[in-house]
Parts: C-alpha cells; structure tokens; sequence
RNA sequence: GCACGGGUGGCGAAACUGGUAGACGCAGCGGACUUAAAAUCCGCAGGUCCUUCGGUGGGCCGUAUGGGUUCGAGCCCCAUCCCGUGCACCA
C-alpha cells in the first residue's frame, strides 16, 4: 500500500479494536473510582427495516469525538449503544412478511450494528442492550410495579384513537388530521378502559428542575408550554331554580364582574339535567354532532364559533345576576372543569362567541379601545366590578379570590396542560404488563421473582377476531395464572408502548450484564447523572419528558441519587439533501442527474428538472447511506464530514462535492508521514527534535490548544478547520519532525481514528492512539510575541501595524502616527480622542 | 395567531466578551510538474470605481430591510420583511 487506503486500514484498526478492547469501561468500582467518569450518551436507535442515514451517525461522531478525547484526558468513559427494539413498524412487518417480530427485529438490530460498527465508534459493546430482550425487559415490568406499588399506575376508561380497518388502538404521534400517517385509514375516538401513569402527579417538579438543566431553553420552553401550569381560580356557578352547581376555571378571576354568560363543553355532564325541553331537541343534535365530528373538522371549523343555548340560567356570584349557559365546543372538556364563565369583553374567544350570538358584552377592565369591537385582554384597572374598582389586575386577581373563598363560592387553583400518560396499547411486540386480573375483577400483581412475564407465542400478530388485542391468542398455559397464595386469574393484555424501553436506558448501561438487579447502586452513584446527551429535537417533548418522570419516580423510591437524569442535553440539526422533481412532480435519483453549474438535467433526456433541498426520504429519492459514502471515501471521511459540514446543532445540507474536500485532506496528512511511491517514510520527516521547526512547532501546540477547547465547546467544524491549516503548514515545511508529527496525528485521532492509528504505528508510536494520553500544549509557544494592530482614523481602517505584545499606548500610538497611510489622514486634523485596545487596534478621533 | 430558532461571498461556513468581516473547505481562475490529462504542489479570489508598464497603490460600498446607541455594530436597542421548527380554541 503506498496512497492512503481507507478500505484497507479501517478494517486492519477496527479488528485491532476488536480484539484488544481499548473502549472497554471498567466495571470494578475500585478500578473505576481511581478516576473521574464521564458519561457521554447518544439517543438510542429503533432500527428500522431502511438502514441507517447519514443523519444517523451526525450526533453518534459527535459523542465519540467528545468521548475518546476525554478518554485522552484520562476519565473513565461511559460511552454506550443499544436499540430501542420494541415497536409497531416490526410488527407490521411480521404480519406482511409472515415473520416473527423477533425475527425482522434482530435482522435489524443486525444490519444497524454493522453499519454502526463500520463507523469506528469507541462505544463499549459489552453494555449493548436490546430492549425487546427478556433480560432487560424484566426490568422494565419492575419499574412498572414500582409505578403501580406508588398508585402512579391505574386504569381508567379513556377516549384512544381506534382505527377500525387495522382493528388497533394508535398512539397520538401515528395519528395526523384523523387519519392513520401509513395507510389514510380514518381514526374515531373511543372510549376504552386503558392503562394510565399519573405523571401530572410530577408537574410540578417536571417544571421546576427544567431550570438547573444545562438543555437548549428551546426545548426547556417547548416542555414548559407542553406542561403549561396556569394558576387562577376555580369559581362555582349555582343555576336559577335548580339544586346543582357547576364549576369553571378561569386565570382572571378579575374579569368575574364582566361574565355575562358561561359555557359548557357538550360532554359536560350537567348538560342533559339543565336543558330547558324548548331547547332539548337543539342541544341534543349538537352534542350528537360534536361527538361524531372528526379531530379534522373541529381543528377546521375553530375559525369559526357554534353552540346552543340551553335554556338554562347560572348566577354570576359576583353581580348575583343570572347569566345564560349555552354550550359549544370552543370549551374542550378535558382541560379544566370543562365549563367557563366567559368574558367577551376581554376574551378573543368569548368576544368572538358573543357577537356571532348576540351576547352582552360588558368593560371590566379599562385600559384598551372599545370592547364592542375588540376584547382587550392586556392588564389594566378594573372598572364596573363593586369592590374591584380601581385595582390594577393583579391586585384585583387577588381581591377577588379572596372574597370567592371568604364566602365558600370559590378557590384558588393550579391547573396544568399536561394529561395523564395512555400507557397501554393493543399490540403484540412491546412489554407484557405483569399484572393479573383476578377472577373476583380486582387486580394483582405478579411477584418480582417471576419476573419476566414474557410474551407468549401467538399464532397471529393480530388483535382476536372480537377486537381483543393480540395477547389474547395466547393458549390458556399463559393467559390463566395461579398467584402463590391460590388465587386465579388471567393475565392483562395490553402491552406497553414504545416509549417504556427508552425510559430507563440509561440506567441499564450502567450496569448492563447484571441479572440481579436492573443496576447496582454503586455504580448508580459514581456515574450518574449523565454528562452529554445527544439526539434530535424529535424528541424534545415526548421521550425526555417521560424518561424524567420516571427518574423522579425512582429517585422518591430511593434507587437512584439524581433529580435528574440528563445534566447537558445538546440537539444536533437536521441533515437535509438535494431532490430532483421535474415539472411534473417525478422525482429523480442523483445518479440519473446530471447536476451542473448552469442547472441541473436529466441523464438522457436531458429534461431540466428543479434541484431542491430537502428533508432527506425514500419517496424523494435522496436518502444518503452510510454504506455508500464508506465504500466511495472512507470511515475517516464521512465522521470528518458529518462535523464539518458546519455548527452541530444547524439544520445543514449534504454535499457530496464538498465530501471530497475532507477526504483531500486526510490524504495530505497521509503524505506528510507516507510516500506514495516506496511506502516508507518520508524524506521529509526527519528525528531531530521539535525545535528544529520552530515556526510548525508553535503551528501544533495552536492546533492543540484549539482543537482541544472547540471539541469541548461541541464546535466541531472549527475545531477540524484548525487541524487543516495545521497540515497546510506542515506541507509547507522544509522537514517535519517525527515528534511533531506524531502528537498532530493524535490530535487528530478522535475524528479520524483509523487513519491516527496507522500514522501512530508508522511514526513508532507505542500501544494504540486511541488510548494515548491527550498531548498538552505548552502554554509558552502559544503565546504571541507581537501582535497585528489595525489603526482606525473615525472608526475606518487606514493601516495595520506590527508592535510587540507588550507595547504600550503610548509606544503604539506613536508607532501609527509615524506610518504614512496613517499621516495623511490625521493631516492639517486636530486628534480629539485616541482609543486604545490592547492588542488589537487603535482608533484617532479626529474633528 | 403564539413561542423558539435562523437570514453573512457563486456555495457550506468563520468572527473569543462591541474592536482588521469572509478563517477553513467546495466550486472557480492562473502557474509549476506531465507528451497530454488526472492527481499533486504554488498562488489568486466579496462587489465596484480610480490608478499603474505591471502580478502596483488606493477610494467607496458591503453581514435581510429601515432607524437608533457608540470613537467603533454581523454582534446591543426599536420597527419591518423572509425562511425553518414546535404548539395551536388550554379559559
């Protein structure tokens, strides 16, 4: 081999790695605790039937960098991988394909870990973890009963989304405009008796500990509003000539004075007693038709307001007037009481509701324009509300929760946006529940020591033929169980959704291989909370907010000693990709265009077809595999290019032009070390010491310092440009020190390991650069001793100069007025200011 | 509609805390090497105008748009436009 040759020495390096096991992480805590631990965690994969992309493996280097350059700085690493296996894609695969869940999921857990493989990842393989293997979810039942012993976990009878074509229940994030993403097939609400986890027990921590969180205040904000705490008051309504009450919750209690009519959601309970019979058959036909009315169509017709009156009258117990109640369905019954006193007088909603229908609309609060026309909803000072007047708003929110609870006719009250979390599904491939409902209808559960409850061979992944999920197939040895004291009962069902698996990954690469316990709580304790999390904001809400609460349920049980699980989360963007659509919307594959500088033509025909850049998918044609850019430049390459490309967290494009570029440059390196011709050393290098290039060797303790501090910063892209102008220099050079070349290439070695390694072993390098302490730059070399100034006249640049670091105002000001440039511009000028930046620049303020 | 990101050369992007805008790379141009090409190596390169025999020297403009603060603004403040993402009748 003489040219550099990444399909040959990346499989030499990486069977190296295999067999000498360099990433391999302690699992003896003395061992550990000789250092410090670093926790370094990539979100894990579902693996897909498609593969990976190159969006894949953006944030995996990411991590691995940050990872074997801390590895270097001589922390223990925690730097694991696993698949989030459960889940319905593989199961609908073994319908079609007439295949075991099973069996398509370890073909594609498989091909993921291959191709992952090739990548060079210092991942810790001994820890991989699959969450569809019995022995992890074990674990998964265990913290269910954990959940179920803290009354966290309860069943209740639910609206779900059923799609009755694939006869399932769906989860909300598989249900878009009413309709199933895969197949169209309409959604209908139904109420169903369903698993719930009470995680709006935890709202308020979920909220408060967001602050300590090192996260994106994106995704900190996007939880916050995904919570959404409201605080105001809950005030009772009694109705005229009638023995009930209903309750409303508003956060303007202030405004009570201006509620001239209320509403009830059509689900309501009230709302069959109260209606009048000369309202009965309307209100009838609208909550019929609200009921029926599709996710759609209610999202579509909230342009505009509809609702009934019901003939009924509340007492506004403020004024002590009656107020009319209608009902619409602008009031959602699942938030709040599912009933409102409305103000249109400083409600857009109310305002709106009220003008279609005629309703009086009273000021309450001054400070906006005619509320005839406009609601104003901005604080302001109470007006028309007795006791209230003259109060600035919340002055007046108080007053007025004060006088409801003296007089018992209201309180104050904290509501949340946040629901309880639909923990079942009617599916096959996810975790059993271990739970028994026993014959007398009350339920059990299974004892930790017959854990797990694993599931049972079914003839057909489909739910039964009267609807029941797919468990329900399993023969009577599974379904029917006999608890340790004697009583009898069948098991549940329903499986856990996806999300339950990834809720406490984290814990178990703590202590992987441990059949014991899910983890030991030692380790539990040197290496939580995690360091560095790293995955796409997809994930903002759902999967972080769920991990979260589980971590809170178990740090309340005591097994775990952090508040939090994710210290530092970082988001990387979006990897989109040039389509080609022609005029009629047909898309093309790169390898049928020819794309050029004047547009872009199909191979062929030579039709100019729309270059674009998207989101990277199948039906667009522009998936970028891994596979490919390996074979046609190498692992070293695309981690270099991954990082490259530009600020980790960007949405960025994928250029293969601009892949070549990094590969160029890894050749150059390569060149520094290898002659192409005999294979042997350069002549070039020579093993006279490092300051036999003074210039290069400044050149490489910058590069140290930069690369060292932009990689910790997650500026990857900076970080590798240094590393560039590092070898540009070093071509540069007259000779090249085998010393100074040997601490570049481990340097480097974090974003081009395979390449390192080669270099390392060829410049004499003793064991593997992988492992090799990180070099340490000195901070002497680094130091300048003279700057560059740039000497401004009124702010604009006329000269630069050179002066030595240490110089001081006067010696440079002396300096820029004895340059030419510079004297002819001060020239016949009075000097009536002069600003002075060390080390930077100067600037003469003339008249 | 609301919230959060983001608009810098032909392109991906740099610019530490308000201090020389465009590092590094792609594409492009010129030169060397070669019979030639590729590769490689060396160099040029925001726009525009003037100047010079010239590969010289210089002016002006320029970080979405319009204002402001400052000796000095890509960066701070106000307003506007465009793009992306998330949420969306949440009382």
């Amino acid at each position: 081999m003489s040219r550099y040759d990444p399909s040959v020495i990346e499989p030499k390096w990486q069977e190296q790695w295999e067999t000498r096991r360099p990433f391999k992480t302690p699992t003896d805590l003395a061992e550990l605790t000789k250092k410090p631990k670093y926790y370094v965690l990539d979100m894990f994969p579902y693996p897909s039937g498609a593969g990976l992309h190159v969006g894949h493996p953006e944030g995996y280097t990411a991590t691995d960098v940050v990872a074997r350059l801390k590895r270097m700085q001589g922390f223990h690493v925690l730097h694991p991988m696993g698949w989030d296996a459960f889940g319905l894609p593989a199961e609908r695969a073994a319908v079609r394909d007439g295949l075991h869940p099973a069996v398509i999921t370890k073909r594609n857990v498989d091909n993921f870990r291959r191709q992952i493989k090739r990548l060079g990842f210092s991942y810790d393989w001994d820890r991989e973890v699959d969450t569809s293997a019995p022995d992890y979810y074990r674990w998964t039942q265990w913290i269910f009963l954990k959940l179920y012993e803290k009354g966290l976990a309860y069943m209740a009878e639910v609206p779900v989304n059923w799609c009755p074509a694939l006869a399932t229940v769906l989860a909300n994030e598989e249900v878009k405009d009413g309709k199933y993403v895969e197949t169209g097939d309409a959604v209908e609400r139904r109420l169903m008796k369903q698993w719930m986890l009470r995680i709006t027990a935890y709202g308020d921590r979920l909220l408060e500990d967001l602050d300590a969180l090192d996260w994106p205040e994106g995704i900190k904000e996007m939880q916050r509003n995904w919570i959404g705490k409201s605080e105001g008051a809950e005030v009772r309504f009694g109705l005229e000539g009638r023995p009930e009450s209903f309750t409303v919750f508003t956060t303007r209690p202030d405004t009570l004075f201006g509620a001239t009519y209320c509403v009830l959601a059509p689900e309501h309970p009230l709302v069959a007693a109260i209606t009048t019979p000369a309202q009965r058959a309307a209100v009838e036909a609208y909550v019929t038709e609200a009921k029926n009315k599709s996710e759609l169509a209610r999202k579509e017709d909230a342009k505009t307001k509809t609702g009934v009156f019901t003939g009924a009258h509340a007492v506004n117990p403020a004024t002590g007037k009656p107020v009319p109640v209608w009902i619409a369905d602008y009031v959602l019954a699942s938030y709040g009481t599912g009933a409102i006193m409305a103000v249109p007088g400083h409600d857009e909603r109310d305002h709106e509701f009220a003008t279609t229908f005629g309703l009086p609309i009273i000021e309450v609060v001054k400070g906006g324009a005619d509320v005839a026309a406009q609601a104003f909803t901005a604080p302001g000072v109470a007006v028309n509300s007795g006791l209230l007047d003259g109060l600035p708003t919340a002055e007046a929110k108080k007053q007025m929760t004060a006088w409801l609870e003296a007089r018992g006719l209201g309180t104050r009250r904290v509501q949340y946006q946040l629901r309880d979390w639909l923990f079942s599904r009617q599916r096959y491939w996810g975790e059993p529940f271990p739970i028994v409902h026993l014959e007398d209808g009350s339920i059990a559960t299974v004892p930790e020591a017959q854990l797990p409850v694993s599931l049972p061979h079914v003839d057909e992944f489909k739910p039964t033929t009267d609807g029941r999920p797919p468990l329900a197939r399993a023969g009577d040895a599974w379904l029917g169980v006999t608890l340790p004291d004697g009583r009898k009962g069948v098991r549940e069902v329903n499986t856990m959704p996806q999300w339950a698996g990834s809720c406490w990954y984290y814990l178990r690469f703590l202590d992987a291989r441990n059949d014991a316990q899910a983890w030991s709580p030692e380790l539990e304790k040197y290496w939580m909370p995690v360091d560095l999390y790293v995955g796409g904001v997809e994930h903002a809400v759902l999967h972080l907010l769920y991990a979260r609460f589980w971590h809170k349920v178990l740090f309340d049980c005591g097994l775990v000693s952090t508040k939090e699980p994710f210290q530092k989360l970082f988001n990387q963007g979006m990897i989109l990709a040039s389509s080609f659509q022609d005029a009629r919307g047909k898309y093309y594959a790169p390898a049928e265009i020819d794309d050029r500088e004047d547009g872009a033509f199909v191979k062929g025909s030579g039709e100019r077809v729309k270059k674009q850049i998207e989101k990277m998918s199948k039906s667009r044609l522009n998936v970028v595999s891994p596979d490919d850019v390996i074979r046609d430049y190498g692992a070293d390459t695309l981690r270099l290019y991954e990082l490259f490309m530009g600020p980790l967290e960007q949405v960025k494009p994928w250029e293969m032009k601009n892949v070549g570029g990094c590969l160029r440059f890894l050749e150059r390196v390569w060149r520094l070390v290898v002659d192409e011709e005999t294979d042997a050393s350069t002549v070039k290098l020579t093993d006279a010491g490092p300051e036999s290039e003074p210039e290069l060797h400044k050149a490489l303790h910058k590069c140290i310092q930069l690369v060292e501090r932009d990689t910790l910063a997650m500026r990857f892209n900076t970080a590798i440009s240094h590393m560039m102008t590092f070898a540009n220099e070093a071509t540069g050079a007259k000779t090249l020190p085998r010393a100074i070349a040997r601490t570049f290439v481990t340097v480097l070695s974090p974003y081009a390991p395979h390449l390192a390694e080669e270099l390392f072993s060829r410049l004499g390098g003793e064991g593997l650069v992988s492992v090799a302490p990180w070099p340490r730059f000195d901070p002497a070399l680094v130091a300048e001793d003279t700057v560059t100034y740039a000497v401004q006249v009124l702010g604009k640049l006329r000269a630069e100069l050179r002066a030595p670091v240490g110089a001081t105002e006067a010696e440079v000001r002396a300096l820029a007025e004895a340059d030419p440039r510079v004297k002819a511009w001060l020239d016949g000028k009075a000097v009536k200011k002069f600003v002075f930046v060390p080390r930077r620049l100067v600037n003469f303020v003339v008249a």
